[in-house]
DNA sequence: TAGACTAGAGAACGATCATTCTCAGCGCCA
DNA sequence: TGGCGCTGAGAATGATCGTTCTCTAGTCTA
């Protein structure tokens, strides 16, 4: 096993892992059995454990947002198809809630590398919003809507928390184009 | 001092440090500094540190939505009070987010009474929201709206998070009621 | 004043965990 | 073939921390 597999399926451990079960509750011994991989290559590969946290938060970041563009992407890069694919995610039977979110959690004041990693990972994904939405504030509001259905989806348990924000974002984005909007739910006001 | 003073101490001990640092960074030797409630006696009060950490969540809940609600109230119970508040509260020095989301990424899976005190939170504040508006669908938009403002605030530090959110909405509101909202942020169109 | 209970200070225990070290084995090159 | 270097397995180290224990010194009661 060469070193650039070894790094594969520590990461690939660690993500499982630390996600699943929080950074701080998962030791470098559980990383070492669920890869395969050697605690002396381990720490060849990443010098300490904040480094290994750091990487997988980086890996996590780009694949969420890959899954996320390609799924709206294919979907005309309409900005509510963002609802549809978190209601997909929080249904998802791991699902745990944003991992940034839990890992700025986890930690008092987080170390710089992974302080930097979290937030770049919302400075990417606000970004990606913005570029679907032409509003940089109405983009900003849904971003908000995305965070507070996931944070609220990852305590109780409900996916439907998506719906919730997917209709106050459709209703956002027609209010900012100027459309009248009816009064909510009455079916008959067409 | 007497088991109840003992028991104050420790609460507000026990807020202060672990909403600053975090549950799991705090020791049971760090709160019997700060309380100068010795050892014995903490675990009297509270016979292992879990019980601590959930009445340090219980007591939180209440005093932190005594006090939005009566910023909310002195404002005439209008539903857009709450981004205010919430401004204030992420211009705050000590500000870190929201404690009950914070030590929900702590635990990977937390004990029962701890989920339940923070289950038990965001529930009362749903609660709290839908007494203010009208609309059950409309209340819950605005949950979404403020979980995601204090989530990205304590993250990006910017309390500007809240001006966001209130216009957000601001626009949900109003479009509820069946106004016609103008393209945004154009003074002109009266 | 004697004695029983209590509190506080802090040592001690036991567990966990990040990180390093030891050692025995194996391949590789001369 | 003989030694060099790297490897994995796992023991050892050192630190932290939740929890309990010990001991000393009151303090209240009879």
């Amino acid at each position: 096993m060469d070193s650039t597999e070894a790094t594969d399926r520590l990461l690939e451990a660690a993500e499982d892992l630390f996600y699943a079960h929080g950074v701080q509750a998962v030791g470098m011994d559980a990383v070492r059995e669920r890869s395969g991989v050697s605690l002396k290559r381990l720490y060849q590969c990443f010098p300490a454990k904040n480094d290994l946290v750091e990487a997988y938060l980086l890996r996590r970041d780009e694949r969420w947002r890959g899954s996320l563009r390609n799924f709206v992407h294919a979907r005309g890069d309409d900005p509510l198809a963002v609802f549809a694919w978190l209601k997909n995610w929080f249904a998802e039977p791991g699902f745990r809630g944003c991992a940034f979110i839990n890992s700025f959690g986890e930690f008092g004041e987080p170390p710089p590398g992974i302080a930097a990693a979290i937030r770049k990972h919302k400075d990417e994904v606000r970004a990606y919003l913005r570029s679907l939405v032409p509003d940089r504030s109405v983009a900003d509001q849904l971003f908000a809507l995305m965070e507070g259905a996931t944070v609220l989806a990852a305590i109780t348990g409900d996916p439907r928390e998506a719906d919730t924000a997917g209709e106050a974002a459709k209703v956002l984005l027609e209010a900012h184009l100027g459309v009248t909007t009816p009064a909510a739910n009455r079916p008959r006001s067409s």
